[in-house]
DNA sequence: ACTTTATATCGTAATATTGCAATATTAAAT
DNA sequence: ATTTAATATTGCAATATTACGATATAAAGT
């Protein structure tokens, strides 16, 4: 017990679940729209942006960067995050689907 | 510690993050896609649906229902579960919105 | 009134997440 | 080579989630 039970879903909804799962944080979530404004990508500069201590910021960036949220290129020194497009689309096409789905009826 | 931070974050990031979390398990996604085939809203169905016991079921769909993206109707002896448009709406937006911004740059 | 049916809640064990101090790693700068 | 700067990892405490058996609740059927 207690541990999500994956295998008895299909793949398909464990990989929107899982990208779910990953922007069900508003630490995350400031993290995206940080790299939305900034655009071009910085790390330290999250840590100084969020109420978080670095390794805090560190291990959420790590699983926005699992779910292929966010990307990270060693850049010298330092590493660059930005958004991997990729993820943003799959959500968005799938919740456009069910919207427009949802939108041919009523129900309750 | 082992509280989530979100008097830190704003209204928005929370609400994002609340809708996003409470779809982030597989179960819950099949609850969704569940109710956005039958249309019609059942309940003792959703339970024979997945592969999980009635009060775990129960749960799910409670966790949904606070996060505004199921509504529950009774309906004589039964309840009657449907799919809320306004919480789709509300991810299908920003995800958007977000999805028309990256494509303006790219980094990394 | 009693039984059945449908759903929710309680209690609890197993597991996962959140957050951070301390420490490790890695590359640049001196 | 040493120091500095940037980021990751480890270890751990606090809290949350997941799952389910047992039980409660509430309406419908008998």
């Amino acid at each position: 017990m207690g541990a999500t039970k994956t295998e008895h879903f299909t793949d398909a909804q464990n990989q929107i679940a899982t990208i779910a799962k990953a922007l069900g944080h508003p630490a995350r979530i400031a993290i995206l729209e940080y790299l939305l404004k900034v655009n071009e990508c910085i790390c330290g500069d999250i840590v100084n942006e969020l109420p978080l201590a670095q390794p805090t910021v560190s291990q959420h960036l790590k699983e926005l960067k699992n779910a292929g949220i966010i990307k990270g290129n060693i850049s010298g020194n330092s590493i660059c995050y930005c958004i991997d497009e990729k993820a943003i689309e799959i959500l968005n096409t799938y919740f456009l689907n069910i919207n427009q789905n949802l939108l041919k009826s009523k129900c309750c």
